[in-house]
This record gives C-alpha cells, sequence and structure tokens, in this order.
RNA sequence: GCCCCGUUAGUCAAGCGGUUAAGACGUCGCCCUCUCACGGCGAAAACAUGGGUUCGAUUCCCGUACGGGGUACCA
C-alpha cells in the first residue's frame, strides 16, 4: 500500500505540513513555568457549576503562574449548537469575574493561537490527519452503522472487547483501489486511527495527573475514529490538534474523560508531540431527590446550573469563596489566618484538590456568604440587591431603586464594630430582612409574646408613647422601657427573672418585644433604637398608635 | 458484561504505618445579652466490609459491597 498516494486521494486540497503549523503556532514565549489553560466547552448554552469549577481551575493556574487562560469553543457537534451560546458562556463567567486572556470573544477572536472555534479549524485537523494517513497510522473506513452494530453483537456473543479493532477493523487493509473504487462510488467513510495497541495483552501505560498522581491504565487498542464523515474531528482528535497547536500546558478537565485518556495518549505519541499535564477533577454531586440515597451526577439539576445562583441572589463572591473552599482543601484554613486578604494570595495547587466528587452543600453556602457580605460595603449591597431586583423581583425596584440614601444606613444596621451582624446572605432574603422598612411591605407579623396580655401590651405601647423622646440616645432609652417594665410587674433584668419567676410576670425583654413587634412587626430584630432613627418620629409614633389600636 | 476512578461523622474535609483520628458547615447545650444575629466555650457524631502484609494498620496489597464515569461518526 503507498500510503502517500492514499493520503492524496482522501486530501487533494490539503497542502500544508505539520511543519508549516510548527512555524504558524511557534511555542510561547512566556515566563518559566508559566501555565496555558483553558476552557473548552460545547456551545449549549448551558453552564453548570462544573464549568465553572473547572474554568476557576484553569484561572488561578494560568493567572498565578503569569500564564494565559484562553477560551476555545468546542463545536465539534453540530447538533448541540444553540445561538448565541457563547455570549451566554462569556457572560455567565463574566459575572463571576473571570476573565479570559485570549481566544473565542463576544466580538470574534483575539490571540495569535486561532481561529478559537473547532468548526474553523477544519483545515488543520485534516493535516494532521493526512499526515497520519501517509505514516500509515490511520485508514478510512467504509464500514456502515449497521455493520458496526452487527460486528458488536457479534463480540456480545463472544463476551469479547466491542468495538473496531484488530480483526474486526474491517477496512484496515483494503488496497488502495478497493478505497479509490468506494470513494468513486460514493460511500462514506471515516477516518479510524490505526491503533497499535495489542488487544490480547495489552501493554501498561502510565500518566501522571496533577490532581490524582500517577494513573496506570491499559493502551488503548481501538481503531477511533479520528474524522467523522464530514471530515469534522471528533473531540479526542479535536483536542490533541488543538491543545498542541495552542500550547496548552494543563489541560483540567471532568473525570469523565479517564477512561478516553489512553486514546489521547496514543495520538500524541503517534503525532510525536509531547501531552500536557492532565488534571482531571472530580464532578459535583448531588443527592438523589426521592430516597435521599448518595452521591447523583448532575445536568440539569437547577442548583447545578449556573444561572441559578445569579437568580437566587446569591453574591458572586460569595459563589466564589464557596467554590474555592471545595477546590482546595486548605483554602479555608488559609482564609481564617488571612481573613483580609484578596484571593489572588491564596497559592493554589491542584494537588489540594479532592479526587473525590463533593456534594453541593447550600448550608456551608449560606454561611459562607454571610461572612462575604459581611465584608461588602453598603453601597455595593445595595447595587447589588438593585440589580437582582431588576432582573428578577421587578415588583420591589420602586422600593429600592433611587433611595440609596435610606437604604444605606439600613444595610449597615449593626454591621459596626468588631463584631458585626451577619444578617445577609442572599438578595431576596436580605430585601425580606429590612422589608419593615418599607411601608408598603410593612406588617404586624408576629404575636404578643406568652409573658404579656392585651391589656399590659396597650399600658406599654401607651407609657413608652408618652415618655418616647427622638432624642434619647440609646442608654435613656432603653431605661425608660425599664422603667416602664418595673411599674407594670416585669422584671427590670432578665436575671432576676430567671432567679426569681413567681415574683414577676416577665422581664424587660418581653416588654421589649412589645414595642419591637408595633416598630417593626417581628419579635426578632436588630437593635430598635437604631432602627428607630432610621424611621424617624413620626413613622415611630404612627405605627405604636396603629399598633396598640390593633390589640 | 467489560474497563477505569472513588469510599474518613448528616455534609465538606485533614491525615501518607504508631495521632486522645484535625478543622469547617449543620445539630444540641452553656455564656454574653432587651429579642435575634454576632462572638466565646463545650457536646454528640466517622475511618464501607472481609481477608492478608506487619510488632502495629484509617494509612500498603487482594477480594466483596456501594457510588460515579466510560464502553458513540456526544462532548
Amino acid at each position: 500500500m503507498d500510503y502517500d498516494k492514499l493520503a492524496e486521494l482522501l486530501f487533494p486540497e490539503i497542502t500544508k505540513t505539520p511543519e508549516d503549523y510548527e512555524t504558524i503556532y511557534p511555542q510561547r514565549e512566556l515566563p518559566e513555568g508559566a501555565k496555558v489553560t483553558r476552557l473548552g466547552p460545547s456551545p449549549t448554552g448551558f453552564m453548570h457549576l462544573g464549568n465553572l469549577y473547572g474554568a476557576f481551575v484553569d484561572e488561578r493556574l494560568a493567572h498565578q503562574s503569569g500564564g494565559v487562560f484562553y477560551l476555545r469553543i468546542e463545536d465539534t457537534d453540530d447538533k448541540r449548537y444553540v445561538e448565541g451560546a457563547v455570549d451566554v458562556i462569556i457572560d455567565s463567567l463574566d459575572f463571576f469575574g473571570i476573565e479570559f486572556d485570549e481566544g473565542a470573544g463576544r466580538s470574534g477572536d483575539t490571540g495569535e493561537y486561532g481561529p478559537y472555534t473547532q468548526s474553523e479549524r477544519k483545515d488543520i485537523y485534516q493535516c494532521m490527519a493526512k499526515h497520519l494517513v501517509r505514516e500509515g497510522m490511520a485508514y478510512p473506513c467504509f464500514l456502515t452503522e449497521e455493520e458496526i452494530s452487527a460486528i458488536r453483537e457479534k463480540q456480545e456473543a463472544n463476551k469479547e472487547m466491542p468495538g473496531i479493532y484488530g480483526r474486526y477493523a474491517a477496512c484496515r487493509d483494503l488496497s488502495y483501489e478497493e478505497v479509490e473504487a468506494n470513494i468513486a462510488a460514493g460511500k462514506p467513510y471515516v477516518l479510524r486511527l490505526r491503533s497499535g495497541g495489542n488487544i490480547d495483552d495489552p501493554e501498561e501505560i502510565k500518566v501522571r495527573d496533577g490532581i490524582r498522581g500517577t494513573l496506570t491504565m491499559p493502551e488503548n487498542c481501538q481503531d477511533t475514529v479520528i474524522l467523522k464523515a464530514t471530515g469534522i474531528p471528533t473531540y479526542h482528535f479535536a483536542h490533541v490538534v488543538d491543545d498542541h497547536f495552542m500550547r496548552t500546558t494543563h489541560v483540567v478537565r471532568g473525570e469523565e474523560w479517564l477512561s478516553s485518556l489512553p486514546i489521547h495518549v496514543e495520538l500524541f505519541k503517534k503525532m510525536g508531540w509531547r501531552w500536557p499535564l492532565y488534571c482531571h477533577t472530580a464532578q459535583l454531586m448531588k443527592l438523589d431527590e426521592n430516597g435521599n440515597k448518595r452521591k447523583l451526577s448532575k445536568r440539569k439539576d437547577p442548583e447545578l446550573r449556573l444561572g441559578y445562583y445569579k437568580e437566587m441572589g446569591y453574591h458572586p463572591a460569595a459563589v466564589r469563596e464557596y467554590l474555592l473552599t471545595i477546590l482546595n482543601s486548605n483554602y479555608e484554613e488559609w482564609r481564617m489566618a488571612h481573613p483580609d486578604s484578596p484571593v489572588d494570595d491564596f497559592a493554589f495547587t491542584t494537588k489540594k484538590m479532592s479526587t473525590s466528587g463533593a456534594l453541593f452543600d447550600l448550608n456551608k453556602l449560606n454561611d459562607i456568604s454571610k461572612d462575604v457580605l459581611v465584608k461588602i460595603s453598603a453601597a455595593d449591597l445595595y447595587a447589588f440587591m438593585l440589580q437582582w431586583a431588576k432582573e428578577y423581583r421587578s415588583e420591589i425596584v420602586p422600593a429600592i431603586e433611587g433611595r440609596e440614601d435610606y437604604l444605606l444606613p439600613i444595610l449597615d444596621l449593626g454591621r459596626e464594630g468588631k463584631k458585626p451582624r451577619k444578617d445577609f446572605v442572599n438578595a431576596p432574603q436580605m430585601f425580606e430582612f429590612i422589608s419593615y422598612f418599607f411601608d408598603e411591605y410593612f406588617k404586624v407579623e408576629d404575636s404578643l409574646p406568652q409573658e404579656v396580655p392585651a391589656e399590659d401590651a396597650k399600658k406599654i405601647l401607651g407609657e413608652y408613647l408618652r415618655g418616647y423622646d427622638h432624642a434619647d440616645d440609646n442608654g435613656v432609652w432603653f431605661d425608660k422601657i425599664r422603667e416602664i417594665a418595673g411599674r407594670l410587674g416585669y422584671a427590670e433584668r432578665p436575671k432576676d427573672f430567671k432567679n426569681e419567676p413567681e415574683k414577676y410576670k416577665g422581664h424587660v425583654g418581653h416588654v421589649s418585644e412589645v414595642i419591637r413587634l408595633a416598630v417593626v412587626g417581628r419579635s426578632q430584630s436588630p437593635d430598635i433604637w437604631q432602627i428607630q432613627q432610621i424611621l424617624g418620629e413620626e413613622r415611630v409614633r404612627s405605627r405604636i398608635e396603629k399598633y396598640a389600636a390593633s390589640i
């Protein structure tokens, strides 16, 4: 068989050689140790937490080392393409503060290693495929779907490994004339790798993984398809060609790729290239909905969808912080030691990544979110909440928009000092938490405490109103409540009540709860005095009068 | 079926042959306190399982179970 002739027959229009592309895409000039990483999503328009998770790893590895992080659109499966998906990808990552240095963009590519969309790189793949044919390492295969499933059935019946390999690779040794005749007859064909693996006694290959250490696997034996009948490459071939010519140093991808690693290794070897350092991440998991079983995979589960967190009003910084704690087991510890350092100061490493899948933990996210939000200024919180409301809760926008002066002190309530309140978790919860500051949302939600009968409540509110002086400071204000409590038979100190409960109806806490109910409508809230200062005397008086009248 | 990968408290996780088996979230209790939150202190709670190897296994090896992934002209 004359492979040169076959290569010309198959790819008459390809004139460039692999060497030409080596020149077109030279080694990158980067500082020592700089890492080149990439995100390669398929343009389905669906981004999930796993994508973000991987993107963080890529981003950190590249930017921590002075390297390059680029975006490559992997659209070799035309069935998957969704219009506008590239923008969705860029936008949703941008929301979480992840930016690319080069690659596909909203308005075309940036960078010297493009095109960055696989469907535009057909010539490159074909050139490499032609090279493999010329070297006798790839061949055209005319097997039809039916023939392939017949082979599979036979293999299953014989309990053999399924697939096209060795003696089942019917087209491996077609003569030039047979190939020519098939093509002339218009038969469709794919290009298959002529695997060098020994199916009966595969050799072991060792591949170093940045997360999992050294992996030991059997070599590939399958004559994997590298070019589909359309001339478009499969993922395997595109990955090898692209990551070589884009000079990727670290490939971060999900563990679902682990089992095709031997294919990639064989392809790299056959091309005579060095393969990048693979980093196979563990999959994020979810609890099963019915019998809250163990772990379940993702896809379409709402909380794994990236847009979910934005819709739920979680601040991107909180999601980032949460992801980082999942990403690197020593991050939390570092964060406790460096509460105010920027994330960039943390030395991220793939070695500290978990090899087993983590279950998403909403409690943890909420807790982390509180810690993150407490450090964000009221002005930023305001802007964040407003933006969220505009997108997802337009009916509350009028309450918020243009009222920054009113809202800033509210958002800062109790956040001063060394032990600030951590009341806020996400945007909707923030709004709910402060909703009593809006007259249109204020309502009395809780009922009087057991210890205070209705007539006492009326008396408390009456006396409170009579003695109310908006100019009182916090101390004077509370002393007055103590007096009222004492006069009506309630302990002025909770301890007194606790020690001698039979002597009192209740304690000052119960008395102030009545006032709290009148002013904020709930039995729990931050400091009432501060709230009153923000509400203003008129509204305080009117709320108390109204509540007293309703008892 | 076959092939990979994994399995430490409810969850996330340190741990790399000898530890009282860290820490965080959640839960519970106490303290602080006008409520809640914050903060502080404390408690309950774990090495899937059976065999080896070893003076000694959570740590190493093999089997079993369980979970995940792959077995496509999908990525």
